[in-house]
DNA sequence: CTTGCTGCAAATTCTTTGCACTCAC
DNA sequence: GTGAGTGCAAAGAATTTGCAGCAAG
């Protein structure tokens, strides 16, 4: 099944009802494999759109995240969201200089996140996990620079 | 040397003053072990001065935060202050249900970090690092919940 | 037709900024 | 005294909300 198929299953599942700008930030989304932020969804999905407020695509984002369908990133106090389900499990590394985000598999990540929970009792939420560092290009960047 | 020396001595270097907002708010942040909001700050810290604005706290934050007495946790879009170096360097763990941050030692999370450095080439900054989750408290009375 | 969804504009929330006055040094 | 720091009020930025008209089913 499509995202879009489920999507429109799980709307009506719900009452509720399938629409040109629902339709076209769920393809914005589809379209960036990275996190991306309100900002960009908006400009993507609004050339699929004749008509589009942002207000509507908050409130989208959020539907969205309700069905599990995006998930939300705070990095410095900007909200990234990004596509899931479409790859496979993963956290992100973003740099705080250039913003770039990365992804690594959750496995790498599993032992630590398996000793929280035995040691503290704290079941981590993978799907919200983000390292925030300096990534080789600007650290190469940065040594060269002073 | 006691943090209000230090920090004392870190104004003069600048050319910096001490005052009673910014003595306040450093008393307030070592009144907190655990990372705080800026409301929080502010309602504590304005108990020790007759007068004291919310902007000030904000800019006394950010010069905190560049004197390295502070660090900053964003979670779900919310601003958390912490005052560092007083505890070993430690992570959180944020509950998403109760919102009470744990913290655990960073020698805990320094394999994976370790392993992120040599297979990603990404250098991890260990004072921005949270792992968003749920707490045993709150797991268990959501069991019992349903 | 029914009522969920949208655009619009206004409201909220969090944070920053300009400015004249004040106070630490 | 001097200029860094403050309170105040207003400006910004990001997000939410109320509402009347529109459109999906």
């Amino acid at each position: 099944m499509s995202c879009e198929e489920l999507f429109r299953k799980t709307l009506k599942q719900h009452g509720l009802r399938m629409t040109h700008q629902r339709e076209a930030v769920l393809k914005a989304m589809h379209a960036s494999h990275e996190p991306v932020t309100v900002e960009t969804i908006y400009e993507r999905a609004a050339r699929d759109c004749n008509v589009l407020d942002l207000s509507t695509v908050y409130r989208t984002l959020d539907l969205f995240q309700q069905f599990g369908l995006v998930s939300v990133v705070n990095a410095q106090g900007i909200n990234y969201y990004e596509h899931v389900g479409l790859d496979e499990p993963h956290v992100h590394l973003l740099c705080s200089q250039c913003g770039k985000i990365f992804s690594v598999p959750l496995a790498e990540a599993q032992p630590l996140l398996d000793g929280f929970a035995a040691r503290h009792h704290f079941t981590v939420d993978p799907t919200e996990l983000t390292f925030q560092g300096i990534c080789q290009g600007c650290r190469e960047k940065d040594s060269t620079a002073g």
